[in-house]
DNA sequence: CGACGACTTGACATCGATCAAGCGAGGTGG
DNA sequence: CCACCTCGCTTGATCGATGTCAAGTCGTCG
């Protein structure tokens, strides 16, 4: 069931931004010939099917998703989410490796690349396979970027490293505009930063008191980002991507 | 300076007890070819050369070593820690990867595996690449069965996470005695849990005074290892590894 | 002996969780 | 249409968990 900007935007589009920042060539037309499948969202959606994640690459066309842990006590973890074009399954897809629970949030739109396309793929254009290993290297470095404000940091600094991770993953496909969608629940959130949502609630308002952020109709705007870096020790991995890539080989 | 048990034990003959949890292949031999360096540490030493990062693979024979990150506040957290047979810079090296730091503790010795050497032998045996990574994904999946634990449990769910992951870490080599060495400082270990030493060391007497773990002369014993493991829903990652790789592939 | 670092303990302050109530938007059935 | 429900969010009151500051012990090393 596709939507207006669904249909407006060439398939994989985003991705080919994303991965622009990496590399000048172009990759897009080679990748669509790899799609297999496509999906669409109208609710909140679990994916437990085991198989695709293995014989797929998972891609974002529109929306949001995330991936979650759940504890044994019912709490859940929340240990990355995905924004328009990113690549869901990335690890488990080149590792075969046990990983985390996906979901789609309500209005995101997937495709699939299909294994044996991409691997071939790669075989013919090498070149192909380290730009998006470098791409999701990214993601990984800005992840234990993340996860050390998380397990080091109070409740403030964990808000700010998530929120500055939301707007970085806008902005791999856009210059950030002012402001942002809040796509998930501030108990997603809450679960993403390891803290309740009632306290959530509480420092965001003091956020918004301090000056820090504002909030609107489910948008959020962080008054001045680069204040915000500098006060948590962020570094953008993909917003200067260019240079990351420079420095990578 | 090598010390009586440096000399006692075969060239990467804690590495080499490790790799076969997951295979039965022998691979000491093929290994032991690749070693260009060794080295012993008298003191805690930070290693801040880049070029044996990205030169060779380390890894240590006897004693620990951890990976940390300094905040622009002083702060410190250490990401993960190594022991006996354990190699430091997979990641590092296999991705070219900006990664932590290392710091090397006192009495800790190392060999280094040359990079070129050991391309030519994973493209002579790729079983064997299979095997190194195999090892090492099963390091980071334990690691982020840690961070977990560290993001959205309290001060004593972490602290257990970690007593179980040190004697994982000490049960890959051998079985786990009773009593296990506790190779880092109350304060190293704080910067692991996210913790101050101060709660540290009054949760570890907490602990004591419950019966969870015995302390005495730098060591400590769980009192039951099992019970431990149910209550914060702990996964072995190497003490079972031969069905993990099961799982694998 | 004195200095130092690792650890412990106490007193106190702050942070964050918990419990409970209420509000508003959106959906559903009468 | 309204009555009613659920869900996401907010707020207040209170309690427990954790950090901070300071003092003191112990072992090690010069």
């Amino acid at each position: 069931m596709p939507t207006a900007s669904y249909e407006a935007e060439a398939p994989l589009h985003h991705l080919a931004r994303r991965l622009h920042n990496f590399s000048g060539h172009a990759v897009r037309d080679d990748l669509v010939n790899t799609i297999v499948s496509e999906r669409a969202f109208e609710v909140d959606q679990p994916a437990w099917s085991d198989r695709e994640y293995l014989d797929h690459l998972i891609v974002i066309e529109t929306g949001w998703a995330y991936s979650f842990n759940l504890f044994p006590d019912g709490r859940r973890h929340i240990s990355e989410f995905y924004g328009p074009g990113a690549i869901c399954n990335w690890s488990r897809f080149s590792d075969f490796v046990e990983r985390d629970n996906l979901l789609f949030k309500s209005g995101a739109q997937i495709r699939m690349l299909d294994r044996d396309a991409l691997s071939q793929l790669f075989e013919e254009r090498p070149a192909i396979a380290t730009l998006l290993k470098r791409h999701e290297v990214a993601r990984a470095m800005r992840a234990s970027q993340r996860v050390r404000a998380l397990i080091t940091g109070d409740a403030l600094d964990r808000i700010r490293v998530i929120l500055l991770d939301l707007v970085d993953e806008l902005g791999t496909i856009a210059n950030s505009p002012e402001w942002m969608p809040l796509p998930f629940t501030l108990s997603e959130l809450s679960d993403v930063a390891g803290i309740t949502p009632v306290h959530l609630s509480r420092m965001l308002k003091k956020m918004t008191e301090m000056g820090e952020i504002e909030r609107s109709d489910g948008r959020f705007r962080l008054e001045n980002v680069s204040t915000m870096e500098a006060g948590v020790g962020y570094r953008r991995f993909f917003g200067t991507a260019k240079v990351l890539s420079h420095e990578l080989n």
